[in-house]
DNA sequence: GCGGAAGATTAGTATAATTCATAGTATTCA
DNA sequence: TGAATACTATGAATTATACTAATCTTCCGC
């Protein structure tokens, strides 16, 4: 039978991305190149490695033993590549680095500095979205910082830091507006990251059921940066990560509506394929990141 | 950098072989070939990845590193080879088996009627000689039966039974030569499978050592099976495992000199390298293997 | 039924693997 | 020391294979 590795390669892409194109694309291949690989792979294996469904491609069970297989295999091999980088004084590689966008464009990327400088062996890439799981799981990215839960078996997951929420308003507006307790949000324009109120869910599960104000006027805006500058310039009262307005806090062009409230979200979390988790490259940078502080930014 | 599998597998054979002829032959390739792939592959590596000393090649510090990948990779590739012919009902490959001359050419191949018969689609290949180690540790063979002991963290040890041995004489000789007691032996013509004695250390060690006979007439001949015949041919008193002579004593053309001492040797075991021991042939091989009693020939 | 998207096919080219022939390097032994 | 032996390395030629470009097929939505 004798399994090949540019072959395997062109497989193993086409099996994360379920598409030959894309697949061809990051192989930096045509997509004939791709198909003709995945074909002979499939001819020696003797059965066909994808069928084709209405909604795209879908691994046979042969396909899923190899792709099992190269799981380890392209592991095992990048490992050796970056051992081998390592005792030679070579570029240990580069890390694909996903974060939420807020965090990784305001906490991460100052936190990262010191690691950058000290580690000038590791390339980092970043990709701040809010898309994560996906592109992880399907190796675009290699480590990910979320605030979402996720559990798999493939999948490494490391507590960072528990997030503090805080409503937030401009000073003028709470000047205009009395507010006082939480009943007092019905009727004023509720600045949320979605239209249907789940954005502040957590705001009002913190409350007790007597008073919880009904949230009739929702601004919807897709990024948090964006609420917290409408608040700012007084459209109304927003619900963020209070390290996203330690500054504005501070200066006190913002203002915490509800100082005494605390309001924990989810956790962060470091995410990465388990299988990768063993690249030295890896290791260094969890290690480092494991002592992030949502209190960082604070310094800034 | 790009790692490339034949030339992985050109390595890793010379590597195991430590020998580019001795490699080429075994991936039916020519010299020439072997020298050249290991040659890119070390430029790819940066490297070299052998050292040539006095005696042998020798592997540098990035031939370790690519060693150990290889030995994860191939093991993973041969893995999913297996599985992929498992699902299409293909033969699952062959394991070639190594045992002593003696053990297997009686006891083993006999037992190994009915395995062989019940799963048409492993292939076993027999190898009997005495050296089985060097054999298994450069994957000549892939499963050996030993009765000497190896502890190394790459082998995975499945203890067998306990052999029995007995010291045998045809009747004849021992009507002509009465022998009552272990000390009645010396003078007598010792067939051993070594000139210096170690053959019967275990006898000797098995007395009191006031009973210890002075074994000076030894005649040595490295098979077991010659001993036996020869014992039989009145020539002398032999030392043999007992499952060896089981046939010649219940047909009474040999005799147990000593009925009522209970001689045991070492303990036979199964070695395989423990990163092959995941493979489904093997641990069906194992598994069958692991109930074999060296009684099994009584029934023959 | 037409256009677009995605994979397959075919034929030709580029690249890499393999061989053949030969040269080189130790080691052994007379 | 020189010849014989047993290796490995090298370069040119050959063969196998990966890859591309262009074209074709299929399937899906409008």
């Amino acid at each position: 039978m004798a399994l090949n590795l540019y072959q395997l390669k062109a497989f193993f892409t086409v099996a994360q991305t379920r598409n030959f194109t894309e697949a061809s694309k990051r192989l930096y291949l045509t997509q004939s190149a791709v198909s003709h690989a995945v074909n002979k792979l499939g001819k020696s294996a003797g059965d066909e490695l994808f069928n084709k469904t209405s909604k795209g491609l879908e691994m046979t069970e042969a396909g899923r033993i190899l792709y099992k297989a190269c799981e380890t295999v392209f592991f095992e091999i990048e490992k050796a590549e970056e051992h081998l980088a390592a005792v030679k004084n070579k570029n240990l590689g580069s890390i694909r680095l996903g974060a939420t966008v807020e965090f990784g464009t305001t906490l991460l990327v100052k936190y990262l500095k010191v690691f950058i400088e000290k580690n000038p062996r590791i390339h980092i890439d970043f990709q701040f979205r809010h898309e994560l799981l996906k592109p992880l799981l399907n190796e675009e990215l290699d480590v990910i910082i979320d605030c979402t839960e996720h559990d798999s078996g493939e999948l490494l997951k490391t507590p960072l830091f528990r997030e503090e929420y805080a409503v937030i308003a401009s000073p003028g507006y709470l000047r205009k507006h009395r507010i006082r307790q939480p009943a007092d949000l019905a009727g004023h324009n509720i600045l949320s990251m979605d239209k249907e109120g789940k954005w502040w869910g957590n705001f009002l599960n913190a409350l007790p059921a007597a008073g919880r104000p009904e949230l009739s006027q929702v601004t919807e805006m897709n990024h948090i940066r964006a609420m917290i500058n409408a608040a700012i310039e007084d459209l109304g009262v927003g619900f963020v990560p209070r390290y996203c307005v330690m500054k504005e806090l501070k200066a006190k062009i913002l203002a915490d509506v509800f100082p005494k409230l605390k309001l924990f979200e989810g956790n962060f979390y470091i995410y990465q394929k388990a299988k990768r988790a063993g690249l030295e490259r890896h290791r260094s940078l969890v290690e480092y990141l494991k002592n992030i502080k949502s209190t960082h930014l604070e310094r800034a």
